[in-house]
DNA sequence: AACGCTATCTTTAGGTG
DNA sequence: CCACCTAAAGATAGCGT
């Protein structure tokens, strides 16, 4: 779309290429703007740069993180109407769908313990807040996990070791 | 971009408003190929259209499942520089931590599947463009989510909280 | 409703300051 | 490196099929 045509590989040159990255993600974010007006689609961006330390996030931070929650917390209210169009798959029936979404939730809110944790002892600031209460949920799901993985470790004993500390957690 | 300049804003004509949006849909997902050759960047993208009943998933399925799950892949390769600054906290030990999450990992990929066919099957049209490296917006989402919940807490402890105390998306 | 066509509008490669 | 410029490549609105 320029001066000459371009070949689709990979720019080598690294000037060159963040150049061409910088002008085409902002095409990429008008299109996907324009997209969202035009057929009034919800849609966010999310644009990572390895030198960039912020991550590009389009329309709005807050907006991408709605859409971005919309992804765990659900939508159970709007599912009425699309609900029954697919009969393919489906599986039993609807009450079983949301009991995978509560389940699944649970199972995020989980993971997102899980994530704490790993962010925390990785040196991140994120826990100081945290209250009493909190704290405790949080222990007692580590305390859980650690249960539930020993005995994983357990029956993987036998045939297969799991992964030991250094290959987990190279020193790079 | 055709015969005639566009205005922008929501095609109230539902057969125009489609076409425009099949059409435009493919550009936007060939601009991303561009980039993503181009710029080596990893990308993937995700359509629901309320009419079609598969999702439009692009490059592959199976390649927007990689990018996904880089999603929650977590740092463990470049936690390595702070990892042990923290001594206060720390269950047994790293690797116990590190199982735990490819475990977490496992799980939430399990998660993301039910979510998307949750979503897919409510109908929503959404749009998403993921990149590389989201795993850092995806921790800020946890921060903040955390931030919210400390500040929930700390109005509960002083008086009372509107919202829903579990962190979940508050009814945006 | 999806596809082909093309005039017209938009994006951008390469260049300059 | 960035912002701006312009010619050329690319995307697509409106039509016809």
């Amino acid at each position: 779309m320029g001066r000459r045509k371009v070949r689709l590989e990979l720019i080598t040159n690294d000037s060159v290429r963040k150049t061409t990255f910088r002008k085409r993600k902002g095409g990429l974010l008008k299109k996907a703007s324009e997209l969202k007006t035009l057929c009034g689609v919800d849609t966010c961006a999310i644009i990572y740069t390895a030198n960039d330390a912020e991550p590009h996030v389009w329309p709005s931070p807050s907006e991408a993180h709605q859409v971005l929650e919309r992804f765990q917390s659900l939508p159970s209210k709007k599912q009425g109407k699309h609900m029954l169009n697919h009969q393919d798959y489906r599986p039993k029936d609807v009450s079983m769908l949301e009991l995978k979404l509560e389940n699944g939730m649970k199972r995020n809110r989980d993971l997102e313990m899980e994530l704490l944790l790993i962010e925390h002892l990785s040196g991140k600031d994120v826990l100081d807040l945290v209250k009493d209460d909190e704290m405790k949920v949080f222990c007692q799901s580590l305390d859980d996990k650690i249960k539930d993985l020993t005995l994983q470790m357990d029956n993987l004993n036998g045939s297969m070791v799991a992964e030991d500390a250094d290959g987990a957690a190279p020193a790079n």
